[in-house]
DNA sequence: CCTACCGATCGGTAGG
DNA sequence: CCTACCGATCGGTAGG
């Protein structure tokens, strides 16, 4: 860390190099994603850019997180106020689904660094693993207070919906990000409202 | 190529160089396949490696090629003695959910490789895109079948179930590499058991 | 935050 | 198919 910056300069430093991670990990994946190169796009040394990290795995942790977050604040975040069930979980998927679609993330990052480090154990695969689980989870607690209200059969099978409602998820990226496919949304929702029975 | 070595002989070696990039393409992603490491693993100069491709984009195509050709052995070939239409569809779908689930295979190499260069246009997403459209038209046509058959209602979308189809199997595929599901399997015959009405 | 540097590895070539 | 080599880049460190 520099002695001649604050440390606010010094954490708007760390977040733009982060901005600048996940922009290339967008298109080359997060081991893609160079110390050289962000130091190069960034105007700044590769010690400059390593030492608010300390190692490269520990930079693709903080990318991480930084999806993470911005997933978080974008997606669940803006079906909250629906209401509980069918209705917020119907909001969620769109919204997953717009930003998918949207110009600039490449898609899902999460989805993306989960085929990425499949086969790659590790802290990173240790983190989209627990990242996955947390949107699962918030889909299923949703999908069971749909049963409980009645929008949804007594005997729906949860963890089943789950996954199916993944695979679409997966589906829309897919047909997004390499097919271009303009109709990709709108095939997404009219399966999840299938799904979700409206 | 050596001149000390027969024909037979320089197919077998580009043979073994693909199974070898094969299988660490699927750990490592194709991108991670290095022309250093397959020398190492199979004790041979990178330089005798590089010999047979050319460029390493040429040997990422080649192995891509061979990942194609096996999945085309082994899914559709499997299936086609099953009856035109949703008999057959429904086998072919269980044997690619099979061939997912099967140790050494990485999953599914297709999809993964369709993820990690659905940012970067070139020669490999090209022949991703073909590839995988190939497998689209495929069910498409037997969805067709099935529906001049009458064995699927008249009005089906065609497209939009091929894309559900799909959605299925990278669910699939996410759940057994990530997630490492035994249920996995199951989870995707019942949903496509579901969506081929059956 | 920088310069200067480390050993390792990258894809690839020349020449045999 | 090998040895020997190329320039570029990798992640990372020392020292300021």
């Amino acid at each position: 860390m520099s002695p001649r910056k604050s440390a606010v300069e010094t954490a708007a430093t760390r977040t733009r190099i982060i901005e600048c991670a996940l922009t290339l990990a967008s298109a080359e994946g997060l081991e893609g994603v160079t110390i050289g190169r962000l130091a190069t796009e960034l105007g700044m040394s590769k010690a400059g850019v390593i030492g608010h990290f300390g190692t490269k795995e520990a930079l693709q942790l903080a990318t991480l997180d930084a999806a993470v977050e911005k997933f978080a604040d974008r997606v669940p975040a803006r079906a909250a106020g629906a209401d509980p069930g069918v209705d917020r979980l119907t909001r969620a998927f769109d919204e997953w689904i717009a930003y998918m679609a949207d110009e600039g993330h490449g898609g899902c990052f999460l989805t993306s660094v989960a085929t990425e480090f499949d086969g790659r154990p590790g802290p990173v695969r240790d983190a989209v693993l627990a990242a996955l689980s947390r949107w699962s989870d918030y889909a299923a607690a949703e999908l069971r207070t749909a049963v409980d209200a009645g929008d949804l059969p007594p005997d729906t099978d949860v963890d089943q919906l789950v996954f199916e409602l993944g695979g679409v998820g997966l589906a829309a990226g897919q047909a997004i990000q390499l097919h271009r496919d303009p109709a990709a949304p709108e095939r997404a929702r009219r399966a999840i409202d299938r799904l979700l029975g409206r």
